[in-house]
DNA sequence: CTCGATGCAAAGAATTTGCATTAGT
DNA sequence: ACTAATGCAAATTCTTTGCATCGAG
């Protein structure tokens, strides 16, 4: 919890216009504070913050990543079923899932190449394409 | 339930060497007794089983289905997290997801071309490629 | 007959919600 | 001060499990 990583989370909440209350400061710095991307469940992060003396409820976490999802700053990724995935990356991009642990990298966009797209059915249009790429240890 | 379907369902069965049971025949007849692919869920799956004469129980359905995946008649797909959608078809193609009700639907095979995929990581194989498009009514 | 399959209800896991309390601006 | 945000526990939703019973081979 440097001055920088403080400041890179609050900056984070403020462009999004939310207010930079103790515990989404908090959560924020775990998120952005490095200035590096990261893949994050509710409990992985609940489990980062309780390591801290930051006290941040499981309820707030949940609450939390919520708002931050829909303010744009984070996205959710379904790959799993039964838990829901964060990037703090919030651009169209492939991922790996790592089927043996359950984790979650990012792919390099550069490699993938989509060169025909089905048309979006009559009077509807994309909002996004998701592509998960599933690997498994050989 | 014609004789037909009733057949196509039963061979299903059989060629995965699943036990023809009374239950899984009725399922098995919902799922590929017309010889259409279908998109369900477990609700949905247990709803069109109550509809019938054919008792299933809720937690038969959540086994057999999860029976019939392992055996590879059926796929199961990722896209809301909320629930697990199952596919009777079993290869590799795109699908498009509804926002406004959350049903889903294939793309056509044809129209995606992917001319560069990432590098699975060191050590890893690829299992599978899962491409949602996500589309909403304009 | 012998096990695998089923049914039910109870357990579990992940997530949301109601409501009183706290804390930004 | 005025409200939005929080914390907790209870409620929900989806799915799995334990165990006695049933039925296909």
């Amino acid at each position: 919890m440097t001055t920088e990583s403080i400041k890179r989370g609050t900056d984070w909440l403020a462009g999004a216009g939310l207010r930079p209350t103790r515990q989404r400061v908090a959560l924020a710095e775990l998120l952005v504070g490095d200035g590096q991307h990261r893949h994050i469940t509710a409990e992985s992060l609940y489990a980062s913050a309780s390591e801290r003396t930051d006290g941040v409820s499981l309820a707030t976490v949940y609450n939390t990543l919520k708002a931050f999802s829909e303010a744009g700053l984070i996205r959710e990724i379904m790959v799993d079923g039964t838990k829901s995935y964060f990037d703090t990356r919030v651009d169209d991009h492939p991922h790996f899932f790592w089927e043996d642990d359950g984790h979650l990298t990012d792919a390099p966009k550069e490699q993938l190449e989509i060169s025909a797209l089905p048309d979006a059915p009559a009077g509807t249009e994309i909002s996004k394409v998701d592509v998960v790429i599933r690997v498994r240890r050989t």
